[in-house]
Parts: structure tokens; sequence; C-alpha cells
DNA sequence: GCGCCAAAAGCAAACGATTGCAATTTTTTC
DNA sequence: GAAAAAATTGCAATCGTTTGCTTTTGGCGC
């Protein structure tokens, strides 16, 4: 053929080589607008053949539209290695395999929270159609604020009725009330509590755990501060039991830290299950490998992940929406 | 004021409150071309009074560039849960801190490889300017072909001779190597290696590790093919040690293949590392948690991120670069 | 007070697509 | 076979910036 115009690099370029305009090679593109049948197939074979594609932040300008989701992760109260949680990478993967299907691009910002405009700076960029957040640290009055005036925002997190924003979580009192009855099933009377409850999380969990233990035990709970990186809660669990706490039952607010408390005993020679059991939460891919796997209380990431998605597209299309709890569930495995 | 004329969502807004044409904006919010200092000062005032940014869609549009760098991570062997690899997630992390800190925005996404042209066609969209690809899978050859062409492209992963593209990572016969070597002095002879040789990363592994074997148990050291996610891995583990094998040293692939080997020892009362010496490869943030604490190969991500960007941003300044292996380190803990 | 020059600001054409409307061609109808 | 209706395609404005070039402004020397 004759075709070879040099490279083509836009419309234009595939138009001229087509004979035709460039409205008629974008309808034919992007399968909108009536048009012929066969010039329709016709501009389409052509477009492959010269590897051509739409350049998408033109068609992104022209639409008024990005394209893509942020995915937030505020690392408010723990600076440190907040992105190597597990739980947050599995949550990550699934937003990806999400997005991805339904056309979005996926923005990944990792955000110091400094200041109380930290989002509406990164929404004025205009760099997103949308905003997912994933844990809403201390931030919760600034996420309020925000969702007074912007609509496509969903958070990952606990929900609270006063929260004006839209949330989808685990049922965190629920899978704490799990924990608690499972050590009383085992007979287990000397608890303790590992987490940061500055966390709205982690507070709802310790909550959900107190409420379902009978009323003389709920004063007795040791409520231990365990910082999220395995460092830090390993070391507050060494000084914990270093200074001679030997708890019965552990329940901590996430695996991580469920393993480190495990390790902390180990190091003490406090046997798991045998002396003391541990509950952790969120049954990360490494829980089953822990030495003893862990029982944990499994949140359901790749259903959170879709509704997050769904909840935020519905958004998009302004439809109606509401918050969303997920139902834990109790995983025994062999901690407790 | 009477500026209220209102919103402010252009250049072309701005230049109508502020009394001066759309270039005399552009040129003072982007602090390019000449411009009078007090102009400059004035606009930039208005500018933050009134909460505008400019659009990046447009200015990138303009200048002929997207500002993100895509992130890609190949599931050629496994199609699991590749993601949920902490490895992964702390490199992902480091990455988006990189990459934010030089201005360009961080695209996810997983790809399933099928057919040859996965990795051209992602780039054929033109939303990115520059590609990361997180593990080379079994995709050498897709990126050999795609390297000659496409230069702002930059891997992570095992380096060979012959690869025409460029890559960052571990000198993972090195790694090898210095795991080989440490099970020898802990006196241990009967040597196993679980992973997955097709992969290219493991298969240095391996390499590197049977190097450093003195000629008479090289042809003795079990090879098990074990998979990257918890799960398979535990099987085959657990599988092995039922069969009836007793190795006192195994040299795991990765971490979490290693905690999988614990474990599945564990239940077999193979006693770590009284009776068996293990040792992992990544020093993923729970590997301290392992229990027993895992003695790992160390590879250096946050470095490893820094030097993916570094090399990306000189390919895309069209600067000489060359491939770059990092060293690795043994960490030394109690599973050996 | 005039001309010259540099500095400052404006004009208008891009970047690569979409789309309402108009123009053209084809089909239908009588 | 002509007019009306329907189908197809083209024109040109537009999205929000950037930037080469031109115009305006104001300061300065003489």
């Amino acid at each position: 053929m004759a075709d070879d115009e040099g490279p083509v690099r836009s419309i234009t370029d595939l138009a001229r080589i087509a004979g035709v305009s460039v409205s008629t090679v974008s309808r034919a593109l992007t399968a909108k607008g009536a048009l012929n049948k066969e010039t329709r197939r016709r501009i389409q074979e052509l477009a492959a053949k010269h590897g051509f594609q739409l350049n998408v932040a033109a068609q992104n300008l022209r639409l008024g539209r990005t394209g893509a989701i942020a995915v937030l992760l505020p690392l408010g109260h723990e600076r440190g290695q907040h992105l190597s949680d597990p739980f947050f990478m599995a949550m990550l993967g699934f937003l990806a395999d999400e997005l991805t299907e339904r056309g979005y691009d996926l923005l990944l910002s990792r955000v110091l929270p400094d200041g109380d405009d930290w989002l509406d700076n990164f929404i004025r960029t205009g760099r997103v159609d949308g905003v997912i957040i994933i844990g809403q640290s201390d931030q919760s009055a600034v996420l309020d604020r925000t969702a007074e005036r912007y609509g496509p925002l969903v958070i990952w997190g606990a929900h609270a009725a006063h929260y004006r924003y839209l949330t989808v979580g685990t049922d965190n009192q629920a899978g704490g009330a799990l924990a608690a009855r499972h050590l009383l099933e085992k007979g287990r009377d000397r608890l303790a509590f590992f987490g940061n409850v500055a966390v709205p999380e982690f507070a709802a969990r310790y909550e959900g755990f107190l409420s379902a233990l009978p009323a003389d035990m709920r004063g007795k709970v040791d409520l231990v501060h365990a910082h999220v990186t395995p460092e830090a809660s390993h070391r507050v669990a060494a000084d914990y039991f270093v200074a001679g706490h030997r708890p019965d039952g552990i329940f901590a607010a996430s695996d991580v830290t469920a393993m480190s408390v495990i390790a902390a005993a180990a190091e003490q020679d406090i046997r798991v299950p045998d002396q003391l059991s541990v509950v952790g939460f969120d049954d990360v891919p490494l829980a089953q490998l822990a030495n003893p796997p862990l029982t944990t209380v499994r949140q359901d990431i790749r259903q959170g992940a879709h509704l997050l998605v769904d909840l935020l597209c519905r958004r998009l299309a302004e439809e109606d929406t509401a918050s969303v709890q997920i139902a834990p569930e109790l995983v025994v495995r062999e901690s407790s």
C-alpha cells in the first residue's frame, strides 16, 4: 500500500491517510455517534495496522475528566512503614484490579498529613476523578470537612454515625466481640489488648472486645499501646512481658502486632497457645504461616475493595450511597 | 473586594479577574519567562486566594508528556496473590516516595501477560512517560524486544549479559552464595533449595547457591519447585517433609517460602534451627517476627527503588545508563 | 523633546481529542 | 422521477495550557 505517510501520532494523521475527516475517525474509534459500519471497520483496521491508539490525555482533557482514581494512604499516626503492612498491599492489589476493570487508572500516593488542607490541595490539583482513602488515621475532621463539598470520596475504615463521609469497612466492633468470645471459650480470663486506640478502627475493635466480656472482666483488661510497625510493636510486647505481665489471652489489633506478641512471648519462654492464646486481626496471607499459625479475625479485603470502587462509581454517577460494613469472620488456627 | 466573578476554574478566569492576559498568568504561575516581579507576586497571591491550581492534564497535553510513571507487575508465573507479597509492597511504597519527590504520579497496574504485545500495547496508550517493571517474570523476550525501541523502561530484577534492557536488582548470585556459605559454616551438608527456577531471579539465587558449595555437594542439593504464594509453597513443603525428606539446611528463594518451610517443618516436629537451618531471601519486615526469627539475605529495597527511579529519569533525559546490581547482605537471626 | 532599547504584557496558534450542527449523500415514499 | 426523510460525513469551536512572536510601555541618553 502507498499509505506510508510517516508515523501516525494523532487522529489527524490517521484521518489524512484514511481520506476522511478527524470527526469521522474519532467516531469510528470511540464507537460513538452514527457512522457507516463499513467506514468504521475500515478505519479501525487502519488504526490497528498502524498501531494507533487514542491519546488518553487529550481525550480526558476534552471530556473534562482524568480517567484516574487516587488511592491515598495517610500516614497520620505511623510515619514509618505503613505501606509495608501486608494488609495495605493486599487491598491495593484488589483495588488495582477493580479499577482497571472499570477503565480507571490507579494513582498511588502516600501522604503525610500536615495541617488541615492536604486533602483539599490534592483534590484541587484535579489530577483524579475520585479519591479512595485507605484508613482515616487521625484525619477524621479533615475528611468530614472535605466530604461536605466533594462527592467522589470513599474511605476504607471504621464507621461512626456522626461521620459525614462515606466509609467501607469491616465491622470492627463485631470483630472485637468475636475475638473476646473466642478467648472466653478457651477459658482465658486474664486478658490484654494490644493496639493504638487513637486509630478509630483499632478503638472500635477494642470497644467490641470489651463489650463482649462479662462485666467483671472488663475493667481488668490490660490496654497496651502498640504501634503498627513490626519493630515498634515487638519492642512494646517485649517490654510488657519483661515487666512481668502474664496474661493468658491477648487480642492484637492486627496480625502484624499479633506476630510481634508471639515473637516476644517466645523470647520469654511463654508458650503459645499453651500458656497464652493470641488472636490477631486481618488474616493477612502470612498469618497461616506464622508459628504457630495465627488465629485471627478475617477481613474480606477483596470484597472491601470491590465495595469501595463500586460506591465510588455510584458517587461519580451521582447515585445514592450509604456506608457499608462488612461482617468479619473468626479464623481459628493454632495460636489460641 | 469586588473580584467575585464566579468560580475560578481556568487560567482564563484568573486572567480576567487579574485584568491581564492568559499568557501573563501562565508565566506568573510557572515561574517561566520574563515577567515583572510585582505582577507575578500579585497573580500568585490571587491564585492562592481563589484556591486555583493549574490543570495538570492540560499542561501535560500541551507539554507533550503525561507526568506519570507506570509501575507494572507482570504476573507471568503466578497468577495468584503476587501483589500480596510483602516484598512488592515495600518496593511500591518506596517507589511512590521517590516518584512523588520528582513530581511524577505513580500509575499502578498489574498485568497478566498474554501474548507478546501487552507491553507495547500499554506503552502505545501513551498514558505514561516511562515504565518501571517489577520482576521480569517469564517475559524476558518481550522486554528485550520493547527495549529496542522504547527508551524509558527500567526493570527490577536479575541481570544477564545478553539482556538488552536496563535492570536494577540485587546480585542474586552473590546472595545465593552468601546463603550457601552460611549453611556450610553451620555444618549443614544435606541441603535443599526451595523455589521456582523458571523465574530468572530465583534461578540466579540457586545458581549462586550451588556455585559456593564444594563440588561434591553440588550434585546432591534437592531442588524443590515451590511457588511464591504462601498457600502453594506451604503445600509443597508439607508434601516434601511428609515424603520423608530430611535435609538439615534449606535455602528458600524468598522469605515467604522460608516461612512456609518452617511452618511445614513444625508440623512434622522438625525443630528449627536444631535439626534444620532455614535461610530466606528478601528480609521483609515480617521476617524478624517469624518464629524463630528468620535468617535471610537482605535486599536493600529502598536503594533499589531509588536507583530505579534515578535510572529512569536519566533515560528520560537521554543520558547514558547502565544496569546496576546491589550487593545483598546476610542477616543472621535464629532460624539457622 | 526625540529616538532607542529593554522589559513587560498580549496575541494567537498549537497540543489531540470530542461533538453540536450543517452539509452532503443515500434511501424511501408516493 | 422528485421531494422528503434518513443516514453519513465534515466543519469548526472547544477543553486549559504553553510559547514564539509582536506590540506596548517606560526609562534613558543626548
